[in-house]
DNA sequence: TATGTAATGTTATATCATAACATTTATGAT
DNA sequence: ATCATAAATGTTATGATATAACATTACATA
């Protein structure tokens, strides 16, 4: 099975995803008519397809959000970065190309093999900040 | 109360922090003899001491592991990243200056108003890396 | 068809975190 | 010292997130 084809559950929690105005929390994603619809009703079946996600680059876990948003731009190997509205819960992805060299360059100066990089701006939205 | 004085199980649980090889959940530091030694017995009076030492800057939360470590430099208030062996725990507290600009200039172009940034890069230590 | 592998289903349980409310302790004004 | 107040702590219950163990089904291919 290539890459980028999905089975039919990472399908369904795929399509979730994408529909979904921010990240998604497993059960959250086991709560939707969607989701139920299709006869998907234990949180295992929701993290194993999750996994497979990961896995392909589809999408992506937020971690101070124990939450998952659709990659958007899937996929790729660069790290990616995250702008995420603590009030509306609007999320970003962006390319974080300037922060990522000198955080490679930190890791390997002190001898640490780097696997991944995790970068979370968490603050308000231009829409939500400007009603403070 | 100054912003670095400790209550009585903020004291216990930074020390049971700082005497630790690496991040440690709520339920590990509830666990430790240290700990249980001092009459702590609910997960609830973990996580509010620890509440108090991340206000204080006193602490960190690791959000892929969600455990927490004692700050390495306490007080400050650039943001801080963090090196995690995935394989023995060893987790190290750097200075993001290089990193950090870039990010806010993303922020402030985008109107995102920022509060806090979790850098966490995963991988392998250099002792754990040479055994692969 | 026979056989092995990947995907999925099912049930139970482990792990992480907070709500609600009671009690105790520290603080500061009188 | 006494009292009023706020901060810290204790206690019990429950909510939210994640995985273990094992059974079954779908799918590829020899
Ligand atoms: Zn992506
Ligand atoms: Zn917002
Ligand atoms: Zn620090
Ligand atoms: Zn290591």
């Amino acid at each position: 099975m290539s890459k980028t084809s999905l089975t039919k559950n990472q399908q369904i929690v795929f399509t979730a995803l994408i529909s979904a105005k921010g990240p998604l929390t497993a059960y959250k994603i086991l709560d939707l008519a969607l989701v139920k619809r299709e006869g998907l009703k234990a949180p295992l079946t929701i993290y194993r397809a999750l996994d497979g996600l990961l896995e392909k680059g589809m999408a992506h876990r937020i971690e101070s959000l124990n939450a998952f948003v659709a990659c958007s731009s899937a996929p790729h190997k660069e790290a990616a970065g995250f702008m995420i509205c603590e009030q509306c819960g609007m999320t970003l992805e962006l390319p974080i190309n300037a922060c990522e060299e000198p955080l490679r360059q930190q890791a390997s100066s002190t001898g640490f093999h780097l696997h991944k990089i995790n970068i979370e701006m968490i603050g308000l939205c231009s829409n939500c900040g400007e009603n403070i």
